[in-house]
RNA sequence: GGGCGGGUGGCGGAACUGGUAGACGCGCCAGACUUAGGAUCUGGUACCUCACGGUGUGAGGGUUCGAGUCCCUCCCCGCCCACCA
């Protein structure tokens, strides 16, 4: 095959696309027999148009994933679409488009840009969440869980706009009001579907040490998330009130000495029970104002902290004293039991709110050091560490660590408490006032379930599919949730009396979809089951995924527990659904920030293939840092990456038809050996890189063989052309998984009938990868003052001898003694003189 | 406030396990080919110094024959979480 001169991108690139799809070299499950991977990389949600970020986080995933089938794996690498969510109803509400209409098109156009970069995907499996034969096995997996009692009704808190008069998501919030209408957005109890994710929250937890594969990060912002504490429950009776009582948590017992109140949050039961009448005006202004406020305002960064006296008194479980009974804004009413029981003196929070109202303090811990605090009335500040306990009656003088032990057997034995183990994690609230969901197989009826906790869509009738709607009518953002006003949708009969029912008119949180996602591409098209177990067994967990961190708390954790329900309902064998997570940095515009329409900052993915082609944009992105690390754009560093592949090809022609027919047996010496030695350094170099996810630099050291190649001039006798097809042959086929129609090109005019993707990774030959010549760097007193050039294999002796015949070197050891000598081999040599 | 990253030439970054700091690329300088080049090629390019030599990885200290890398103290930048008792 005969190579043109010039490097057009364009037209090859598209010509090797269409043929690895004709060929169907990316389909999985073809290589029988062979070890297999599961490279994934987060499914989009398809907008119109793809930008950076996602194109670097294919590109992670599918340098792996072409490399892998270059190690010999069997590889599954699938596309999908995240297809409902709130964007595409929010689109339909202002311009009237149907989601389902503007989620198609933006599907394909998505997909075909996706296509442009020459992504190895396995098309045949490819998923769309918002299909019926998708979302069907959401529904289905709800009711599974429902009846194991991890999908439960409960009432909740959310977000109210008093403009639309309907449900917000915290994203429509801006600064307590609604983003669309600009009206006052509070909080409101509402019934709403949740899964019981915290049943799971220790073995979430514990499992985490097995994610050795995770970057650290992740694991520690879900070990926040979830938030473990252990401490106590203590409880203090209501003073005066007949069967009232509270309980506070605390994981610093051993401070309770130092108690002088009690604070509940503002929505305890217990508050309106227990307010005097003359406080009654006070707490119940306070309430409402709280309610009015929403959690953003009232709990923000720099809320100051706000509370009023209940004119109730509780009595101090270890003492029996009566302190006050508060309650105030900075005390939540959903974590441990609402309830604070207050130390001002060794809590910031405490210090600061007794401060602003002018509530006792006293102190209870003194430094462990022995050191002197001074009158507690006097402090600046809480002293929040362990120590000793002081004035703790029976306790004085144990050591804070001991104290909690001892203080909390007490309370168990006296009844007044118990250790407690408390989660910051809460179930996850998943119903949704939104039309382009799934949704949820409930019907009421009133006869059947007069408590309205629901009645399940029997599997049988499963899927319940989203009605037809006149989007203009349905989709306005205001009032009740779109399927309740499609009476011919929400009336239904009921299954159990097959009298009028109504059907649950709320959708699932999208979350929902990318659950369980990854293994639906195992077996797309199963339709007795989400997935086959069988090919679960097969392909699960994911070896490697990739992603943007930002995911680190919310989807990576539902993804977890859903893992664990799918291993309980038997379809999968693993707990945890991946073995290896990638996370990718942020790729900012050129000026640093985040690439957005407000700063007109956005590299359009489709600019730069088109200027230069897939490859060059995928070379520079690769090139451009480490995976995980955020980089800014560069037009300057895309030219040179451009730059770098004309080399390639140039060199490529350049010895082309002198070389592509070369064949020698060998022996190879001189220039004929640099060029092989320097060919199967760059084999190794990048074959390292990637393993270590260091693309960067596997990029780095194919320019860098290309410039030695280059500099080793045109080959003359026949090993030197052997030599330089061997170089081309190889580059190719290490540069196939970063610029793959590149290398097809060159490989294909070098003779090759096959795809450089479906080589075997080439073995390097350990004797051309270490030199015969070595340069040792020669230091005196650790600084280097020469180099000098051995064999290999020098000794020591021979190195130091090399070394002392320098003229530098025997300057710098005159008249001095050397008291030592250090040799690192094939590295350098020290003098220490003295 | 807490957690996690990160501070290395003019810029992006390299140095994987303590061993010649600055690979590779961009930019810049000089030259070649050119009517011209923002095309391509060749050479140079951390800083100070004419040079000998010296100085350099945010600052300061320490360990070591030897520190960007390990230890201690501190400063700055970015991201995430944030009144969780």
């Amino acid at each position: 095959m005969s190579m043109q001169e010039r490097y057009e991108p364009q037209a090859l690139e598209s010509k090797w696309q269409s043929r690895w799809e004709e060929a169907g070299i990316f389909q999985a499950g073809q290589r029988e027999g062979a070890p297999r991977k599961y490279v994934l990389e987060m499914l989009p949600y398809p907008s119109g148009k793809m930008h950076m970020g996602h194109v670097r986080n294919y590109l992670i995933g599918d340098v792996l994933a072409r490399y892998y089938r270059m190690r010999g794996f069997d590889v599954l690498h699938p596309m999908g679409w995240d297809a409902f969510g709130l964007p595409a109803e929010n689109a339909a509400i202002k311009e009237g488009v149907h989601p389902a209409v503007r989620t198609a098109e933006n599907i394909i156009q998505f997909k075909a840009e996706m296509k442009t970069l020459g992504y190895a995907y396995d098309w045949t499996r490819e998923v769309n969440t918002s299909d019926p034969s998708y979302y069907r096995w959401n529904q289905w997996f709800f009711l599974k869980m429902r009846e194991r009692g991890l999908a439960y009704r409960r009432t909740s808190r959310v977000n109210w706009c008093t403009g639309c008069l309907t449900v917000i998501a915290n994203e429509q919030v801006k600064d307590g009001v609604c983003e669309r209408c600009e009206k006052p957005v509070v909080d409101r109890d509402m019934p709403q579907w949740a899964f019981r994710i915290t049943r799971d929250s220790q073995a979430l937890l514990d499992n985490l040490d097995t994610l050795v594969q995770w970057p650290e990060r992740i694991v520690k912002a879900q070990r926040e998330w979830i938030g473990r504490s252990d401490g106590v429950e203590a409880e203090f009776v209501i003073d005066g009130v007949e069967n009232a009582s509270l309980r506070v948590f605390t994981t610093r017992v051993d401070t309770i000495y130092g108690c002088t109140y009690v604070v509940l949050a503002p929505e305890h039961a217990l508050t309106s029970r227990i307010t005097t009448p003359g406080q009654q005006e006070a707490v119940e202004a306070f309430v409402a104002k709280m309610a009015r406020q929403g959690m953003e305002q009232r709990t923000g960064p720099d809320a100051p902290k706000e509370g009023v006296f209940t004119g109730a008194y509780a009595v101090h479980p270890f003492t029996g004293e009566k302190v006050p009974v508060w309650i105030a804004n900075f005390v939540l009413a959903d974590y441990g039991t609402g309830a604070v029981m207050s130390v001002p003196a060794h809590d910031d929070r405490d210090f600061a709110f007794a401060r602003a109202y002018g509530l006792p303090l006293r102190q209870a811990i003194a430094p462990a050091s022995g050191d002197e605090l001074g009158p507690v009335d006097q402090w600046e500040e809480a002293y929040t560490d362990d120590g000793v306990l002081v004035d703790s009656g029976p306790y004085s003088g144990r050591i804070s660590e001991r104290a909690r032990a001892d203080m909390g057997e007490w309370l168990t034995e006296k009844g007044l408490g118990n250790t407690a183990i408390t989660y910051r994690q809460k179930d996850w609230g998943f119903s949704r006032q939104r039309y382009w969901g799934t949704p949820i197989p409930i019907v009421y009826c009133e006869k059947c379930d007069p408590q309205g906790e629901g009645i399940a869509v029997p599997y049988d009738q499963l899927p319940v599919t989203l009605p037809e709607i006149d989007v203009q009518a349905v989709l306005t953002g205001k009032g009740e949730p779109p399927l309740a006003k499609i009476s011919d949708w929400v009336n239904t009969t009921c299954p159990k009396c097959q009298g009028p029912a109504r059907r649950e008119a709320e959708t699932m949180d999208t979350f929902v979809d990318s659950t369980w996602y990854y293994a639906r591409y195992l077996t797309p098209n199963e339709d007795q089951a989400p997935f086959d177990p069988e090919a679960a067994r097969a392909w699960l967990p994911v070896d490697v995924y990739v992603g943007g961190p930002e995911h680190a708390t919310m989807h990576l954790l539902y993804f977890r527990f859903w893992s664990r329900v799918m291993k309980e309902l038997g379809l999968s064998p693993v707990d945890e659904p991946v073995e290896r997570l990638i996370t990718q940095g942020i790729v900012n515009g050129p000026d640093g920030r985040k690439m957005s329409k407000r700063w007109g900052n956005s590299v359009a993915p489709a600019t730069i293939v088109n200027r230069y082609g897939a490859d060059t944009a995928r070379a520079y992105v690769l090139f451009a840092g480490p995976p995980d690390r955020d980089f800014d754009w560069s037009d300057d560093q895309v030219e040179g990456s451009y730059r770098f592949l004309k080399r390639v090809w140039a060199y490529a022609y350049q010895h082309h038809a002198a070389t592509r027919d070369a064949v020698h047996d060998g022996p190879f010496e001189g220039k004929a050996l640099e060029i092989r030695r320097a060919t199967h350094k760059c084999i190794k170099r990048v074959g390292e890189s990637i393993e270590r996810l260091s693309f960067n630099t596997a990029v780095a050291f194919v320019m860098e063989t290309l410039n030695t190649l280059q500099s080793l001039g045109a080959p003359e006798s026949l090993a030197e052309k052997a030599a330089v097809r061997e170089a081309v042959q190889m580059l190719c086929t290490v540069l196939t998984p970063i610029v793959p129609h590149l290398s097809d090109e060159i490989a294909a005019a070098y003779g090759a009938e096959d795809f450089t993707v479906t080589r075997d990774w080439p073995a390097f030959d350990p004797a051309l990868v270490v030199d015969d010549v070595i340069t040792y760097a020669v230091q005196v007193n650790g600084k280097v003052r020469a180099e000098v050039k051995v064999a290999l294999d020098a000794t020591a002796e021979q190195v130091r001898a090399a070394a002392e015949a320098e003229d530098k070197i025997r300057a710098a050891l005159t008249d001095k003694t050397v008291r030592k000598f250090v040799f690192v081999p094939r590295r350098l040599v020290n003098f220490v003189v003295g």
